[in-house]
DNA sequence: AGTATATTCAATAGATCTATTGAATGATAT
DNA sequence: ATATCATTCAATAGATCTATTGAATATACT
């Protein structure tokens, strides 16, 4: 006797539940938000061998997370679409509001950094237009260079302290990464709060940026 | 060297992502969203050894998806919060959307008995209240009597053709079950339809209704 | 045609997951 | 104190997953 047509259902979409049930997996999917990439320069990012990158990818893609089209020598991989995005919000919800380890770790590591209550984006919005803050990208060029929000200035956080002059006369600066579990922008605001600089983070990323369907650049 | 505390993260959410990674332990939460149950009662409904229930469970719980309360010799399980239910939502949205294979399932099973556009909550509320509308819950008895929507009726799908009399001055009858993948509401419209009744179907069920704010009885 | 680069494939070992079975534990009833 | 019911635990076998390694394939360049 065949399983039911609900098992069948379930059964495709525990399938791409078991493509998130990998912190690497997780990882690439956060690149792939930046923009598409190629499995070298992914693997790379995520710091994975190309092979163990390649597998991955190809579970993400049999899952219906990923896509990805041929460019000459190089295949491109992009993340599939909103869902997808709004799947790993969900996913993160319940991580941090259910697991005493993630309120742990984001105690421990994260808050200590920066307390403070992130920026949404309506807030940036307005402050952005009066001309009230410093809109600050602190991934690597590269990934500012697919996309980025409208006026934000690059200084990737590992030339954050040698080109503290640029933003030295910032009323306040507002620092966002890669999205909400992305280091980046929690270290950028804990070095320039250390440098008597006004800083927050925003809430997010690009690819929620993007999701909310506000103007990228 | 131990791993960032990103990966930390990702780590954890990857073990929610696991725990959704087994067509059973959806279908568990599928019952739970119905009401607290105890672990025999559970087994009887998803088919399973009481041994092998309790095993996922226990991983169900170790995800932050499910908690437990004893009650005298019987331990009760429920579903968290609401955000399982979310992210049950967005896990369904993804297949729905990228997953060839559900796109089949929903083509040659369900749509086949349903292909009418499900009514919205919105709608329901709007018809039932000019009395235009019979709402009609075709779960278990004891399902109904845990929680059901306002003025349901409540007519088990295998009594059906027996108490089609019950029915039979509506004007239409919308039905509804355990939510979007339950059968039952599916194979009761295509049952009433034959019999000549208007019939549609409600486009999820009780655990969607609560989490929308709306009110149960 | 030969070489280099990018990517995937296939085989493998070790880790993890799932269902089963029988035993153990806890609560209730007699 | 004993029996019953409900649930969990522990051990096990088989299946699945993950990372690695070396080979194979596709594209671009010379």
């Amino acid at each position: 006797m065949s399983t039911s047509p609900k098992l069948k259902l379930y059964e495709e979409f525990a399938a791409i539940a078991r493509a998130l049930g990998n912190a690497h997996r997780i990882d690439i999917l956060e690149h792939l938000g930046q923009g598409e990439r190629g499995v070298d320069a992914l693997a790379a990012k995520v710091g994975l061998s190309t092979a163990n990158t390649s597998q991955h990818l190809q579970h993400l893609k049999r899952a219906g997370l990923v896509d990805s089209r041929r460019e000459g020598k190089y295949i491109l991989y992009r993340l599939k679409d909103d869902n997808v995005l709004a799947l790993l919000g969900a996913l993160f919800d319940v991580g941090e509001k259910n697991l005493a380890e993630v309120d742990k770790v984001l105690r421990d590591y994260f808050h200590q950094r920066d307390d403070m209550e992130p920026v949404s984006h309506q807030e940036l919005l307005e402050r952005s237009r009066a001309g009230l803050v410093t809109v600050l990208d602190v991934r690597p060029k590269d990934e500012y260079e697919m996309e980025h929000l409208p006026g934000a200035k690059n200084i990737p956080l590992e030339e954050l302290e040698s080109r503290l002059s640029e933003i030295a006369d910032a009323q306040e600066v507002i620092a966002y990464c890669r999205g909400p579990y992305c280091v980046l922008s929690y270290e950028a605001v804990a070095a320039l709060r250390k440098r008597g600089i006004r800083a927050r983070r925003l809430e997010d990323g690009v690819p929620e940026w993007r999701a909310a369907g506000l103007p990228l650049e």
